[in-house]
DNA sequence: AGATGATAGGTTGATATCAACCTGTTGTCA
DNA sequence: TGACAACAGGTTGATATCAACCTATCATCT
């Protein structure tokens, strides 16, 4: 009888969270099924190699993923490319000064709305995206290989349903 | 023939990108296929998700994910949780000061390698984590419902192969 | 026109992320 | 043992992320 509650004792004081904290299994279960863990895990590593590859063009995944999205006929305004990026208003503020100050884009007023800017990608932002695209398309072609085929449409699928 | 010509440089004038930039197409493409591209967005979006779960916790869904990987047996070195959650050495050093700040977890030297460090969760994280877990389950049940149906576990499997 | 709520965005402060560079410790091999 | 490479982390600087709070502009309704 003793010798069994010593054991016990003993297990507890090598591992404190079975008493007192989150049970050791409850944290397994989170490890392994936390989509949001898994999703930044993924985010985390698929972020460093896209800006090892476009490191030559001194560019993030970030930064290029915000100059495609405004290359298109319509200067888009602030708002809707930080809906159209899944991310917050003045994150995207943030994001555009240093394309700014490379001169890569400029922000203009809008001139119907005062309120709204207009994000405007320069000549010399077009002609990066140009010359980083090939890098890209190559560095995603080796991401592709490494799912399970014909599944990263569904992985995109997937995740188009949660952002 | 002139007309044709004019139409084309009008387009041009529209559309810049077509002419000395990224073809518009290519930037569909991008915007349409790119993984990181996408999992960055749902990265963003979970994190708020949770972020707003965790916040009667005063935890972010990056701090509560750091605490449960600390919860175990052996308190585990930096490197080790670092790789854990694929995240840079030094970030996870950032990440580890306003929770110790906090007196959630202690940092100290491995006795046998006095190169190493041990994360090691307090008993005030532990019994923040034990109070936090049910919201983490609640909003994890949510979130797995804007999944297709069973696709939950794919969806991890394809993101694993990633990171 | 004037009041008023809604909209678009900016600013600040805290944390998150990584590269580049640095220190101290350990293991190995001559 | 002494030199040296490898290893574990820390520090700094730049960018990324978001909440809380702020201003300016617009739209609407009286």
């Amino acid at each position: 009888m003793s010798t069994g509650l010593k054991l016990k004792t003993a297990a507890r004081a090598a591992n404190p969270a079975a008493s007192d904290g989150l049970p050791f299994a409850n944290t397994i279960e989170v490890r392994d099924a936390c989509l949001c863990l898994h999703v930044q895990r993924a985010a985390r590593t698929l972020a460093r190699r896209f800006d090892d590859a476009l490191r030559p063009f001194d560019l993030t995944s970030g930064q290029f993923s915000l100059l495609v999205s405004l290359n298109r006929p319509e200067p888009p305004s602030i708002g809707s490319v930080a809906t159209l990026l899944a991310m917050d208003r003045t994150t995207l503020t943030a994001n555009l000064k240093p394309l700014e100050r490379r001169g890569l884009l400029k922000i203009a007023v809008d001139k119907d709305d005062k309120r709204s800017r207009r994000l405007i990608i320069a000549a010399a932002g077009r002609s990066l995206l140009k010359r980083a695209y090939p890098v890209w398309k190559s560095t995603h072609v080796e991401i592709e290989f490494l799912i399970a085929q014909g599944s990263a449409d569904q992985l995109r699928s997937a995740l188009r349903s949660l952002a």
